[in-house]
DNA sequence: TCTGGGGTCCTAGGACCC
DNA sequence: TCTGGGGTCCTAGGACCC
């Protein structure tokens, strides 16, 4: 058996919990560059504020019902998922957990007896939020995509349920299934559902479930429609993962807070990327043979103002592997200047790198110039000068020093668990 | 008159997830 | 004026090899 155990609201819990007067109060937190709501409690879904609704939109909403708004606090929030993960692995063993996203993991619950599931969930739900304080869904059943439909109902009553669903019998399945919109089946999207039901008249997973594995590959992307079908008649196909795989691709990609226009700050943001993204590379110990930047631009020369933009990609293949920030911004630079046009508005940058292998300069290496293996070292002193203060103090010149196309983050709490400066305090 | 078959590697693009 | 960021997997098709 499955579980899946979701973290209810995660952000908003977060920032709930060092604030105990917004805890009866809707509570949202916005993505980055306070751009979209990505994250809302009950009375504030209550209250119609739309998932990944635009901000902006909403801002009239929000201010008549008082309701708390957050800018999105990564260090508060990876710290305290941290804490929620240790504890399901404390909970079921560190080799039955996929850690799949910030706010949810799988477990595989293979040793518990089927009458054993429910007081199980119950006392995993029940330690999780009495060890960090953060509330939880569980849902447990045959395969993965059947957990996830048992978590969904889960939270979708959660006075009845108390948050757990345990999909057991055939009965209860058929039950879940057919209370199940196709569209809120986990692998199944806009695309799919759409045709779904227009092409095919398939409305809910029970009808889904009940197509032939032959016609689901036809129709819904090969082996992944085969899977989908199949696990929703309860056959596990998808098996749990463990974090030993590396990145296959890595990016950091981020909009500005206004628009750029000078090549001079595109720079400084490709340059900003670039570090971080060969700092992610150097913490997994691999290097990178391929770079592409991109920008985004939205440009409305002569016509009415319209949000349409536009990217643009530049790429290169390197020589050689590596996960040197110079050698990186070596290659990437020139791709900015490739890439700009004056008087284009960037509201819009990112960088990709692929390629993707182990890091062979990573030992002090006697093949390896003198250079090189300084320039080791020297990546080292960086990554754990800028780990051990969550942020990059020490970085290149030409990431630029006063930033002034960083992004917004008008509303951000305390990064109360991370940082020492800003602790939380009891008076 | 007749012109193979099997394989690998790479990339682009489409779909999906949170 | 204002709409996030970071990934995964799969397929098709082209280039190339013997």
């Amino acid at each position: 058996m499955f579980a899946i155990v979701d973290c209810n609201s995660f952000y908003c819990s977060c920032e709930r919990l060092f604030k105990p007067a917004i805890w009866n109060k809707p509570v949202v937190v916005l993505s980055n560059n306070d751009g979209c709501i990505v994250s809302r409690t009950d009375e504030a879904k209550k209250l119609g504020v739309g998932m990944a609704a635009p901000y902006y939109q909403n801002k009239e909403l929000i201010e008549e019902n008082d309701v708390a708004v957050f800018s999105s606090n990564y260090n508060l929030y990876g710290d305290l998922s941290m804490r929620v993960m240790d504890t399901l692995r404390y909970l079921a063993g560190e080799e039955n957990v996929e850690v799949y996203s910030v706010d949810e993991a799988f477990l595989k619950l293979e040793h518990i007896p089927i009458d054993q599931l429910e007081p199980a969930a119950l006392h995993i739900k029940e330690t999780v939020e009495q060890w960090t304080g953060i509330k939880v869904s569980v849902g447990v059943a045959p395969s993965k995509v059947l957990s996830k439909v048992a978590n969904r109902l889960s939270k979708k009553s959660k006075v009845a349920t108390n948050c757990i669903m345990v999909l057991r019998t055939e009965e209860e399945i058929q039950q879940a299934l057919f209370k199940t919109p196709v569209n809120d089946i986990w692998g199944v999207g806009g695309r799919y559902a759409y045709k779904l039901k227009e092409q095919y008249g398939i409305y809910d997973a029970w009808q889904l479930r009940n197509m032939p594995v032959e016609w689901g590959k036809k129709n819904l992307g090969g082996v992944v429609g085969e899977r989908l079908i199949k696990e929703l008649n309860g056959t596990p196909c998808i098996e749990m993962k463990y974090p030993l795989e590396n990145k296959k691709m890595i990016a950091t990609t981020r909009m500005f807070g206004k628009p750029v226009t000078e090549l001079k700050f595109l720079k400084e943001a490709v340059a900003t990327y670039t570090s971080r993204a060969a700092e992610k590379l150097r913490r997994q110990s691999s290097a990178a043979k391929f770079i592409d930047v991109f920008v985004v631009t939205n440009d409305y020369e002569g016509k009415q103002y319209q949000y349409d933009p536009q990217s643009k990609h530049k790429y290169i293949t390197l020589p050689y592997a590596t996960s040197f920030t110079n050698e990186l911004l070596h290659y990437a630079l020139p791709l900015v200047d490739k890439l700009y046009k004056p008087g284009s508005r960037y509201l819009k940058a990112g960088v990709m790198l692929g390629g993707i292998v182990p890091d062979e300069s990573i030992q002090g290496n006697l093949f390896l110039s003198p250079a090189k293996n300084t320039r080791r070292t020297l990546m080292e002193a960086v990554d754990n000068i800028n780990f051990s203060q969550r942020d990059d103090v020490v970085k290149y010149v030409s990431s630029g020093l006063t930033r002034n196309w960083k992004m917004r983050q008008e509303m951000r709490s305390g990064r109360y668990t991370t940082r020492w400066e800003e602790l939380f305090e009891v008076h």
